[in-house]
DNA sequence: TTACTATATGAACATATAATCATATAAGGA
DNA sequence: TCCTTATATGATTATATGTTCATATAGTAA
């Protein structure tokens, strides 16, 4: 028998997936990849409103998957978990072939 | 600048990790991954209604994450993608530190 | 203070989806 | 054929969520 799974490494299991199932999301964290980048030059460089930039990083920093530092009005946003940045990366490649 | 992702890549990718994004759907996969198993096996060992076993079955197999094997009227499931599998026990284990 | 720029936030809308119930289908035995 | 069991499917409902617009907030400089 697999062992039984705890309610809450499930739901934490998922949310992390969940995290990571937003195309927005992906293109996001795979610009963050190599470099870090403001808000303003992710969406330019994505073609995405502002706005949405914003929405969605508030949603990767709620999970720690990216963090931040701040000169002047600029915040330069950076990924912060490695392991799931690695997951990313190998999921890319794993579609890919 | 991190590499363009095409967005037939982007896609593949948010589609995969949101089939992993469903907690039944996890505890489901977990299940097979030692073992293969009936739809009322699981839906009795899971403490999940057989239909509900069925329709998230039919989103693993429409993803190839399982296969299944005929035996009378009994379907015997099994995981089907190796690579998927690993990302998802590697991520259970993350999340559980 | 005022103006300007960068970012965050709230509301609204549209869309997706998971669970459930009821029912259909399919295989095997009497 | 009829019955039973195992599984699949269709419709419905409730819930979640991504994008957008409009606006608020915060930092900096004049």
């Amino acid at each position: 028998m697999p062992e039984e799974l705890r309610e809450d490494t499930i739901q934490k299991t998922a949310d992390t997936f969940k995290v990571l199932s937003d195309p927005t999301r992906i293109r996001i964290l795979h610009h963050l990849c190599r470099q870090e980048a403001s808000v303003s030059a992710i969406a330019a460089d994505l073609d995405l409103k502002q706005s949405t930039v914003s929405h969605q990083l508030r949603t990767l920093k709620l999970f720690r998957l990216v963090t931040y530092r701040r000169e002047g009005t600029t915040l330069y946003y950076t990924f912060n978990d490695d392991h799931v940045m690695q997951t990313l990366e190998q999921m890319i490649d794993h579609v890919e072939e």
